[in-house]
DNA sequence: AGACTTTGTATTCTCGCTGAACTTATGCCC
DNA sequence: GGGCATAAGTTCAGCGAGAATACAAAGTCT
């Protein structure tokens, strides 16, 4: 039978999409797409440049299939070969593989009440480019701002294609409830945008014509940065503190999104049921006690003020100021604890104001966590500041991009053939 | 060279263990491991007994590769061919298949407040044995309290061994914080235990010299047996109401244990910090507003009746009854809303004492519910009575174990060739 | 210079799934 | 009742991917 489109043309089977879904059937190129990432994986995570024989050795893969996984990555551009180190060892000298650097890249985007950023990552996690806009974007029209994001895109990638970067995605970051499924922002009180599909704004500028775009949550991203600065702390929560706190539950690994991507909204969770009324409409939300206005307010600053301001108010020993934090840190502590019970988490790491605010923050936090969570006595939680710098919900939504090309080269492979 | 075991022998490669382990390398094994348990689950799980032709179907595997992995699964007696039904359609009848009944077993034990038990299923599910002494248990003699499960457990494994059904494991249900990596119990502030290997005093009783025992958290457990009721319903929330309270969490049909296997602590979660003193050392824990005790004293009662006797006060319209209730109901909307803005689900499963006290506590948690959740608006919070009968955590303790057969039938099946 | 050591590649083997043909068992229709 | 259509289950050649083994390559050590 000749195999031309007929009307009794077979339907083409579902192909098990990867060996991880467990739902779906494995099958001989299932094994192959596993291990593809399983090599990719290594290399890209590697401490120092492994050889064909380390990631062999490391996966338990033979060097003969390793050789041939390394072959398909490298056409495809997603890894390269480095200079062999001058060898100080007996044998044959080995041929160090790194991720590919100025290939390709995935852009990061961020709207936050405060900023408005941009930026480009390659697979090596080198920043390609980076633009930033300060300004004020609490109630904030968002067609108005989107554009603007739309424009710094477009700067980025006008960039990176001159040079000949090819460009897998974009991810925006918004500090709300992002249904990750169905795509439209729910609320993001504190921009005061409501019900709107920041998505399909977007999508409607002309860069977004060719480039995938997703939109997520600003902590949940930021954590996914955080946590690709330390890969042996597989399991922890970043708390973002800003005008509003969220919380990136991550766990081995991954980040918990949760059943419609809303997971980690903790700057709501009630710290005093008879607590101060809260612009979400319930009572005593940890946002009133640690919330970046909360905090400048009690200290008697503007809320607008940068949080340095607050920085160096404590440090002159300000009362009002120390007594501000220490009231915040216990509240947090109290959110954190119940957090830490229901969840289970050993690591909190603290970024955006709270990094700052470390040496007069952190002590209330760990008192609270020691008196409040159960397992205290077994298994102590340590608390410590973010280490990623500046932008790190940005950093994580290129991450996030570049993580799921990782997680899937054989379709770039088989693409880029 | 001969394949003598000489001293340069070769070490055996750490062969990938599940397709499904991301840092495993995958082999053609791997692949059949999958598909085995593929296959193994979906009959486990269908509505209705599939036949061989169902099955390829629905997993995308194709009949030829079905047959063969059930002729496996088949030897193994993991599963069994049903009588065609008497068919009313053209074409061969095809054979139903079911898991078998009766061949392997899995032990449940529990030791609670009020009770210890011990039961036994099989793979189709059925209860085959099961045993349950009422007493009170708090401030016990560990000790001799695990040498009565140990009888329990002895009665229930002879009477399967003379039925010639092979068991697999045992798991125990306690309420506290168990450890999950290296075993010991740590803390189960109502039996009063502490710090307490529990595994090791119940092996060194003469039943698990054979039989495989693993401790587990009974919320957890017994989230496990009611996930298994609606199998429709993968994420979750279960609350196990009882002296204490504590909740298991079930993500897209898994239980989340933590990074030590304490999540889930709800009871000891923060409803009011300037509340009263818990037993915990903290101040306005949940159970100090919601388990047993409180409710009881609250309404006027006895905390060691049972709940029947506050049910009863509340239809007889008891004012102080009434009003106990809604409180707790409060106090445990509180905690929820906490719960879900954390972690994202939408499902809610109250069982133990909430599931009688429904008439008269649902409506406060809802209400809370309603106002504390960033995201009501957008995705209701569903509330409902949990579905499994008695010694829910007993049950989910023996459906652990299968669980595992069910997730790595290959080694069974091996074995039992 | 030659033995040794380690890296990376080539070749053959095995294993498990696919696809297509085949067998089996039933209902439907004349 | 006998063919025909239909669906379930089985058989078998083929293929793709990793394992095992042997081998080539590129160094160090003596």
């Amino acid at each position: 039978m000749s195999p031309g489109p007929g009307p009794t043309r077979k339907l083409v089977r579902p192909r098990g999409r990867r060996v991880g879904d467990p739902d779906a059937a494995a099958r001989q190129g299932s094994v192959r797409e596993h291990n593809l990432t399983l090599v990719l994986r290594h290399i890209i995570e590697a401490a120092v440049p492994p050889s064909r024989a380390d990631v062999a050795a490391a996966t338990g893969l033979t060097r003969a299939t390793v050789s041939v996984l390394v072959e398909r990555l490298f056409r495809a551009e997603l890894i390269r070969e480095l200079e062999p180190t001058t060898p100080q060892r007996v044998g044959r000298p080995a041929i160090p593989l790194a991720p590919a650097s100025g290939t390709i890249a995935a852009i990061g985007l961020e709207v936050n009440v405060d900023y408005l950023g941009a930026c480009a990552l390659d697979l090596s996690g080198e920043r390609l480019a980076e633009r930033v806009i300060a300004g004020h974007f609490r109630n904030s029209d968002p067609r108005e701002v989107l554009a603007r994001v739309a424009a710094l895109a477009a700067e980025v990638v006008t960039q990176l294609q001159d040079q000949g970067i090819r460009l897998v995605g974009a991810c925006l970051a918004l500090p709300g409830l992002v249904d990750s499924r169905r795509g439209p922002l729910r609320n993001a009180p504190n921009l005061g945008w409501r019900d709107l599909d920041v998505g399909a704004i977007l999508r409607a500028h002309a860069v977004f014509d060719t480039l995938p775009l997703r939109v997520a949550n600003e902590a949940n991203l930021a954590a996914r940065a955080e946590a690709s600065f330390d890969r042996q702390i597989k399991t922890f929560v970043y708390v973002s503190g800003e005008t509003g706190i969220g919380a990136g539950i991550v766990l081995n690994g991954e980040v918990y999104r949760g059943r419609h991507g809303w997971s980690g909204e903790i700057g709501h969770t009630v710290v005093d049921p008879r607590g101060p009324l809260c612009s979400c409409g319930a009572t005593g939300c940890l946002e009133r006690y640690a919330g970046k206005d909360a905090l400048m307010l009690e200290a008697g600053l503007s809320p607008d003020q940068p949080i340095g301001v607050l920085v160096e108010a404590a440090e002159r020993g300000d009362e009002r100021a120390l007594r501000s934090i220490t009231d915040a840190g216990q509240a947090l502590g109290v959110a954190l604890a119940n957090l830490v019970n229901l969840v289970d988490v050993d690591q909190i790491v603290l970024g955006g104001i709270y990094a700052p605010l470390e040496p007069y923050l952190f002590d209330a936090v760990v008192a609270q966590l020691r008196a409040r969570v159960l397992s205290a006595p077994w298994a102590t939680v340590t608390v410590r500041a973010a280490k990623v710098g500046a932008g790190p919900a940005m950093v994580g939504g290129a991450q996030a991009v570049l993580r799921r090309l990782i997680a899937d080269p054989a379709s770039w492979v088989a693409g880029g053939d």
